[in-house]
DNA sequence: CACAATGCGGAAAGCGTTTTCCAAGGCGAA
DNA sequence: TTCGCCTTGGAAAACGCTTTCCGCATTGTG
């Protein structure tokens, strides 16, 4: 391996020196700072990470929290992936994977053995027992989700109250007044996930204030778990015109058992989806857009901001944006 | 924070004999052993991951080298991403992410700063420019993938030919005797991705052995173009009874396409589809796995084991297995 | 009983950086 | 000229760990 040393000496300077050039902080003549360049070069010199992560007490890596739980819909994990890796590429750093399932455990490991300067924790359930930890810790964390009390963290979600009141809105302001919604599959409302019930309580809600019937059911993410769902909606709501679809995984089966009960999409019953902009436009669905890809670009964004010391809000909540597609169709005729 | 002097002062000790509480590396007696031991748990200390590698130069950590380009199907991505990180966790290993788009570029700059000891590269073309240097490299690495030359290397693949002739010999033992092929995206097969290319090659040698009739083609991955892949396959092989379907994400179309096009499946077209097995279960297929697990689980062995210094064999290929579903139905009765 | 071998503990020398701290030269101002 | 400041360079002290080397007992062996 080739050190600071090697470098010093192959351009008749001192390590110092070599290092100034480096990190630019301190001024060094053109004269010397092309010649330092120069052997760098030559030598094919790198600094060696862990004795930079010694010296400085800075790693430039963050974690990235992943969840692998069932009814987590992994092509949306990978977006937030890539979205956070390349952001954090962007600054200068690199990620280290942790996945969930190693739990608190986990993160006090990699965060006492001081492999990283900060953590980027996905997927946060309202009560979730990381986040005291996190809250403790020496190392700034942003989560993306939002637990029940963000007082001392920062956050980033999207709004998913107004989401489900988008969906709504949006539905109603076609003339349809019977809707109905299809969640994420049961374990995930179980446990508390609070995007999905937000979600759900948005959609209430909104439903409420606009005088409108709505019903709601979780939904697995096969066919005929999305059957069978589609089939309860319609018997307890025989004059249902919509559907609302939050769950990924369940969205593919849902047209086909609209179909399969004798209902086309959009005539009979008008579809939208909370879904990566990607998926909608492949189905055709008018969708409340799930911005992974900005989501994990913001949140990465948020603990660079945080480990070069500047302040960022507690709660940083990304506004839905509904795209119109061949699922809503025209506005109802008899309304 | 706390460092390994501390807990040596606290338990009245070396910090070596603490070293080596924490290491194994030379026996210590008990009383010492315990006295340090509790002084860890009461102090809360944990090594210094940077400290640690400058001392050792090892980091335990590996890069794994993530394909994020159009064609790979991210779900089986995540999958492989899963089983490497869970794998890795076992040896007390961490992962840090390192995307492809980063190139050979990134390998370097990984490599050169001693951040990782070893690499796990997916998704390695025929003529990968990243294979020279990770040849050249100080750090071991083991590719998922087989790129055309394999000496000196450390590869684990799915025996695509085999499985590629499997799915022929299964369909041609029920009595078929015209089977279409529907591959990856185009893009896949212009860059020289070798699985899919193998899989074709695998399916077209066998159909040739059998005297079977095949017809081949990609798909994209929208409901549209499957549509018009299928259409095309039809209109080429009117008597085409079966269908390989080697395309995860235009899998959900299959059916459908089949169906808008007046075919049943498996009645008047049987399918067969390469894919992880719990997507072929979820539909009903009959499938050749693609044992993402097992692919992430033993390349992540293998890689450690080279990093222990033991030596491995150049390809490890996985056998295919073959799942029987409701997708190709009883044997044909007109043979 | 002498002497090697073994078990266990400590002192100290790295590992490759960064970052003080000191020094020397050049320069402008008094 | 002299003083002090600024710029640029080097020496050396951390940073927190591992590991070699050394030393002291205690044991086993001829």
């Amino acid at each position: 391996m080739v050190t600071i040393a090697d470098v010093a000496r192959h351009a008749g300077v001192a390590p110092s020196t070599v290092s100034y050039v480096l990190t630019g902080k301190r001024s060094i003549s053109p004269q010397t700072r092309t010649k330092v360049r120069e052997s760098i070069r030559l030598l094919g010199y790198h600094p060696h990470a862990g004795a930079r992560a010694l010296a400085t007490s800075r790693t430039n890596v963050v974690a990235l929290v992943l969840p692998l739980r069932p009814g987590v819909h992994l092509p949306v994990v990978m977006r937030f992936v890539t979205a956070a890796v390349t952001t954090a590429r962007r600054h200068d750093m690199d990620v280290l994977l942790v996945t969930a399932d190693q739990g608190a455990q986990g993160l006090r490991r990699v965060a006492g053995s001081a492999q990283v300067d900060g953590f980027l924790v996905m997927d946060v359930e309202l009560d979730d027992d990381r986040v005291p930890l996190l809250r403790q810790m020496a190392q700034p964390s942003v989560l993306i989700g939002r637990p029940a009390a963000v007082k001392g963290l920062t956050c980033v979600d999207l709004d998913f109250e107004s989401a489900g009141a988008r969906c709504v809105d949006h539905l109603a302001d076609l003339g349809h007044r019977y809707i109905g919604f299809l969640g994420a599959p049961s374990v995930v409302y179980q446990r508390n996930t609070g995007y999905a019930q937000r979600m759900m309580t948005g959609f209430g809600a909104a439903a409420m204030r606009r005088g409108i019937a709505s019903t709601v059911l979780p939904a697995e993410d096969d066919y005929e778990s999305v059957l069978a769902s589609v089939r309860s909606l319609l018997r307890t709501q025989p004059a249902m015109t919509a559907l609302v679809v939050h769950n990924e995984a369940a969205l593919g089966w849902v047209a086909a058992s609209l179909r399969a009960l004798g209902r086309r999409v959009p005539d009979d019953v008008a579809v939208v989806a909370i879904c990566p902009d990607e998926l909608a436009e492949q189905m055709q669905l008018t969708s409340v857009q799930l911005p992974a890809e900005e989501l994990g670009r913001q949140a990465m964004e948020l603990l660079v901001a945080r480990l070069n010391g500047r302040p960022t809000a507690p709660l940083t909540l990304l506004p839905p944006k509904l795209s119109g597609r061949a699922s809503t169709g025209p506005r109802l005729r008899r309304a």
